[in-house]
DNA sequence: GCCCGAACTGGACGGACCGTCTCGTTTGGG
DNA sequence: CCCAAACGAGACGGTCCGTCCAGTTCGGGC
C-alpha cells in the first residue's frame, strides 16, 4: 500500500516525536507534519496514532533477535539482562517512548495484545527458556518474579534502581525456585 | 474555593464517567455537563481532568484506613490480601478506573509522585509492616516482589489470575526471604 | 431578613486537532 | 513512454480545548 520511503520516514518521525514530547503531544498532523507526508496518505495507511506508533515499534525491533546470554552462571547472565533492562529503560528518550507504549495499551486492547505477542513474547520467552535450560522448576514464574519487581520499581517510582539491587533482586529470585 | 456540593458532584461525576467509558473519552466538556456545572466552575478548582479525577481518587479513599490481615499467619494473610487486590483490579469498572489512572501517571511526574505518596505509600506501608512483623528480612522488597508478579500479570496482560497462581506465588515470594 | 462578596451558570470565543474529501501532481514498473 | 497507484496540498465540519464575559445564586455576618 504505502511506498517504504513513506513509510520509513513517518516511523522515523513518529518515535522522533514520542521520544521527544512523549505520547500525549503526538498528533497525527504532527506526524504527518514533520515526516514531510500528507495526513491522507498518513490515514490512507495508519488508522491512528496508536497504529503509527505500534508499527514503527515493530519495523524497529523486528529485525533483530532476541538474545539472552549464557555463560553457565545464571545468576550472572540474569543480572547482565536485568541491568541493561533497567539501563534501557532509564535512558531518557527510551523512558519517554515506554512509557507512551504503557499509557496506550491501557486504553487499547487489540494494540495491547498484538504488542504483547510480537514484542514481549518473544523476550521473555527467550530468558524463560534460558532459565529453563539452568534448571529452575517454573521458569515462567520465575521470569514473572523477576520483571514484576523491575516493572513495579519503574512504573510507580518507588525506589531508584542500582546495580547492588539488581544483583540481591536476582538472587532473592533464584532462591524462591528450585532446581530439579 | 469550590463549594462541597460543588465538588462532590464532580468527583462522582468523573469517577462514574471514568468506569464506563475509560480514561480516552473522559473531556472536562463532559465532567461538566455529567456533573451539572459549568466548565469555568470546572477550571476555577482543577487545571486539567487528571487533576480532577486525582483528587476524586484521594476525596474517595481518603477517609477510609489501610487495612491489613494479621491472623498470626504470615501466607494466609498475605493470600487473603493478594487475592482481594486482583479481584479489585479485574472487576471491570474499577479496572477501567485503574488503567486510566496508571496511562495518566505514564506523561504527568507530578501527579506521579503524588499519587504515589499519598495514595499507593500508605497501602504498601501497612503490608510491609505486617510482613516486617512476621520477621521477614528486607520487608520492602518482599512487598515489591509480591505486588510486582501481579502488577506485571495485570500490566502486560500475559496470563490470568487464579486462586492456585495466588497462593504458589505467596508461597515462592516467602522462600526468597529469611525470618530473624 | 437583608446585604455583599464569593461562587456559580450559560454562552461565546479563537484555536488545535480530528477524520474525510477533492483535485491535481509525482512516481516507477511494464 | 504510459498509466495506475501513491502522494501532496488544502479545505471541510466537527469536537474539545482553555479563556472570557455578563448576569445569577448562594450563604455567612450584621
Amino acid at each position: 500500500m504505502a511506498r517504504d520511503s513513506t513509510r520509513s520516514r513517518v516511523h522515523a518521525a513518529v518515535l522522533l516525536l514520542v521520544m521527544e514530547n512523549g505520547y500525549g503531544q503526538l498528533t497525527m498532523e504532527g506526524i504527518a507534519s514533520r515526516a514531510g507526508v500528507s495526513k491522507q496518505t498518513l490515514y490512507r495507511t495508519w488508522p491512528s496514532r496508536s497504529a503509527v506508533l505500534f508499527d514503527a515499534l515493530l519495523g524497529r525491533s523486528g529485525g533483530e533477535d532476541v538474545e539472552v546470554p549464557d555463560t553457565g552462571d545464571l545468576a550472572a547472565d540474569l543480572e547482565a539482562l536485568i541491568l541493561a533492562t533497567v539501563e534501557e529503560m532509564t535512558d531518557p528518550p527510551m523512558n519517554r517512548l515506554l512509557r507512551a507504549v504503557t499509557a496506550d495499551i491501557q486504553s487499547d486492547d487489540p494494540l495491547a495484545s498484538e504488542l504483547s505477542t510480537r514484542l514481549l513474547a518473544p523476550q521473555l520467552d527467550a530468558v524463560t527458556a534460558r532459565v529453563a535450560r539452568a534448571g529452575i522448576t517454573d521458569p515462567e514464574e520465575a521470569v514473572e518474579l523477576l520483571y514484576g519487581a523491575v516493572l513495579h520499581r519503574w512504573l510507580l517510582r518507588t525506589r531508584p534502581f542500582t546495580t547492588a539491587w539488581v544483583k540481591a533482586h536476582v538472587a532473592r529470585t533464584l532462591r524462591a525456585f528450585d532446581r530439579h
